[in-house]
DNA sequence: AACGCAACCAACCGCCCGACC
DNA sequence: GGGTCGGGCGGTTGGTTGCGT
């Protein structure tokens, strides 16, 4: 049918954006919350379309993101993720809490597929779509989106209809608790750190360093310094432990001991570990760490295992190889 | 110093889907 | 049932930066 464009072209500014705007979003969006992007550039006088404030902030300002400087581990789940799910960027990205769907994408597409096609060419008898033999032909990428996406759908709807588990991982409304990756304590704190951080920095850079007429503005504004607006993020943070005392199930530690101990520790320290202090009532950007994308409810045993021991053929061979019935029986 | 080229990445575009009227 | 809206997703573009000559 073919949608008319989100907005008409006549008086919204394109390209990068400013650190005014960035500001005025911001804080916007802590009054009142992420969504209803419709209304944000009527509501905030930003000559910007809904769109654009959307990716915006999904993409850049949005809390618990860490930017740049990727870890080998992070690498290896990537290149793992996209041979397992293709160029599904958003669940891989929901494999990588801090992490956008861009920025992977834009990684894979500016690093990784240059590495791995330079390694395929070292290698004898690979084929030459980026992977190993081994992993685009056992089964085939399609049909192990299905299977994936099967089980989702059986796992989502079986749990949906056992109201009486309290923990139920589906619960969309606490995404952090069902994520592999999030560990519900650090998921909502890291999040709002790094709001904090993401703000604070913009801010201070702005302070610093004026906006320059053409200059790459959107980069001037992420090592930005704390002014007042740190007041507004923090007085949202600085109320409860809530948040914090949610337990973990077991099977979820690994992950994340793996992710805080493997990851760059510069830029962890700053996004996971600060103003911890996090509710669902004071704070807007609960629930907002990562939009709960399909994949999050993979199960952990074989996929944990294969993600994370990179010399683990079986493992990978037994996840690959797992007919329908095989992984119906993980549920 | 000046130029050209490649790399990088933020942002845009187009398509799709679900919800709502 | 069909149209519209809000939002998500993946692919692509284009401006900026960095590096080599």
């Amino acid at each position: 049918m073919g949608r008319p464009p989100c907005c008409d072209k006549i008086g919204v500014k394109k390209g990068p954006w400013t650190p005014e705007e960035d500001i005025i979003l911001v804080s916007y969006i802590q009054e009142h919350g992420p969504g209803n992007w419709r209304s944000v550039p009527t509501n905030t006088g930003l000559l910007r379309c809904s769109k654009s404030c959307r990716l915006r902030w999904t993409n850049y300002l949005r809390p618990g993101i860490k930017r740049g400087n990727f870890t080998e581990q992070e690498e290896k789940m990537i290149i793992h993720l996209q041979a397992l799910l293709g160029n599904r960027w958003a669940a891989i990205a929901s494999y990588l809490p801090q992490r956008t769907d861009n920025d992977i994408k834009n990684y894979w597409n500016t690093h990784l597929k240059k590495k791995l096609k330079k390694f395929q060419t070292g290698v004898d008898g690979q084929n030459q779509d980026g992977f190993s033999s081994s992993q685009s032909v056992t089964k085939g990428q399609w049909e192990r989106r299905l299977q994936t996406d099967i089980r989702m759908a059986k796992q989502a709807l079986s749990e949906a209809l056992s109201l009486d588990k309290p923990n139920s991982s589906t619960d969309s409304r606490d995404f952090s608790l069902s994520h592999p990756y999030l560990k519900p304590s650090q998921s909502q704190a890291s999040t709002y750190a790094s709001s904090a951080e993401n703000i604070s920095r913009l801010l201070e850079n702005w302070m610093k360093n004026p906006p320059k007429p053409a200059a790459r503005q959107t980069n001037s504004a992420e090592t930005m310094t704390q002014n007042s607006f740190n007041n507004t993020t923090t007085a949202g943070s600085s109320s409860s432990e809530g948040a914090f005392s949610a337990t973990t199930p077991e099977g979820f530690d690994s992950f994340f001991s793996f992710n805080s101990s493997n990851s760059d520790a510069s830029h962890e320290s700053v996004s996971v570990d600060q103003n911890a202090n996090l509710t669902p009532e004071n704070s807007v950007f609960q629930g907002e760490s990562k939009p709960n994308l399909e994949t999050h409810q993979v199960p952990l045993t074989l996929i944990e295992k294969w993600l994370l021991d990179d010399g683990s053929a079986q493992a990978h061979e037994d996840l690959i190889n797992m007919s329908l019935e095989d992984s119906a029986g993980l549920f």
